[in-house]
DNA sequence: ATCTCTTATTTGTACATACAAACCATAGCC
DNA sequence: GGCTATGGTTTGTATGTACAAATAAGAGAT
C-alpha cells in the first residue's frame, strides 16, 4: 500500500514519520561507502568544517539533543575519526587524521544522496518542500 | 538555533528527520490523556474501526514493518486494549471492551492533535504539505 | 502423501534518539 | 576563601523502529 492511500494519509504525524523513515533508508544507502549512519556522517562533516566545535553547538546545528550528540561522538571516537579535548567544562571536538582523510568520500556520499533524491522529485520541488518542512519544524519549537 | 538556519537546512534528510521528531513530540503531548504513544494510538484506532484486522494489513496501512506491528500489539495486549486470535497462519486483532471504551477519548486526542497543528500552519498549507510528503514517501518506495 | 515453496507472524538483536539525573567546572556572591 | 547557582557534558535508562532469522501454516508438485 502507498502512503497516499492509507487511512491516515492526511495526517501530519503519519506523513512526517513515514517520510522520515523512508528518507532515512535512502540516506543509509548513500552513506554506506563510509560505513557511517547519516547522523554520524553529518556530525563528522560539521566537525571537519569547523574543527574544535563543541557538543552543544553541534546539537543546535543538527537539531538533536545534547545527549544524542555525546553518543554520536563516542562512536566516532571509537572509530578514531574524531578526538575530544576537554577544556574546563567545555569539550572541543576535532577530526583525526583518519577523519580528515575521509572528507572527500563524505562529500561524494552527500552528493550521491542529493542526486538520488533528485531522481524522485525536481530540484525546485525539493527545495520548496524542504524549506516548508524546516519552517514548520521551527514553528513546532 | 532554528532549523531554517542550520548548515543543513536545505538537506532533505535533515528536514525530514527534524520535522518528524518535532511532530512526534507534539503528538506525544496530544495523546497523553490516553497514556498511549502516537503509534499505539493509531494502531488502536484502526483496530477499532476494523475489528479483526491482521498485523500484515496494519503494517501496510501504518507503513511500519511487520515486526514493529507485533511489538505495538504486544503492548496494547498488555494494557488489555486488544486481543489476538490466531487462525491458522494468520492472526486477527480485536479491540477489547476496554479498548472500545477508549474510542471517544482517542478521537478527542486526534482532533486535539489536528487543532494543535492548525495553530502553526493553515489548513490549506498543511494539507498540501502532507500530500507532498506522502507522495514523496511513495516515490521512495 | 511427502516434500518443497511461499506467506504471515514472531523473536533476537541492534540502532537512533530522548529525558532526567548526575557530574563537574566556572562565575558570583557573601 | 568557601558556597551556591549556572551551564555544558555525560550517564542511566527507556522508547520506537527495523533487519534477519526462526517459526508455523498453508499451497503445489511429483
Amino acid at each position: 500500500m502507498k502512503a497516499t492511500e492509507s487511512k491516515f494519509s492526511q495526517c501530519l504525524y503519519f506523513a512526517a514519520n513515514t517520510l522520515a523513515r523512508k528518507v532515512e533508508k535512502l540516506a543509509l544507502k548513500s552513506w554506506k561507502p563510509v560505513h557511517l549512519s547519516p547522523s554520524h556522517a553529518y556530525l563528522l562533516i560539521m566537525v571537519l568544517e569547523q574543527p574544535g566545535l563543541q557538543p552543544g553547538c553541534l546539537a543546535k546545528h543538527l537539531q538533536l539533543s545534547p545527549s544524542t550528540i555525546t553518543r554520536l561522538i563516542e562512536k566516532l571516537e571509537e572509530k578514531r575519526l574524531v578526538t575530544r579535548e576537554t577544556e574546563g567544562k567545555t569539550t572541543l571536538v576535532f577530526p583525526s587524521e583518519e577523519g580528515k582523510a575521509l572528507q572527500p568520500l563524505l562529500m561524494d556520499c552527500l552528493s550521491d544522496f542529493h542526486e538520488n533524491s533528485c531522481c524522485l522529485i525536481s530540484l525546485e520541488e525539493r527545495k520548496s518542500m524542504v524549506a516548508n518542512m524546516c519552517s514548520l519544524a521551527d514553528k513546532l519549537g
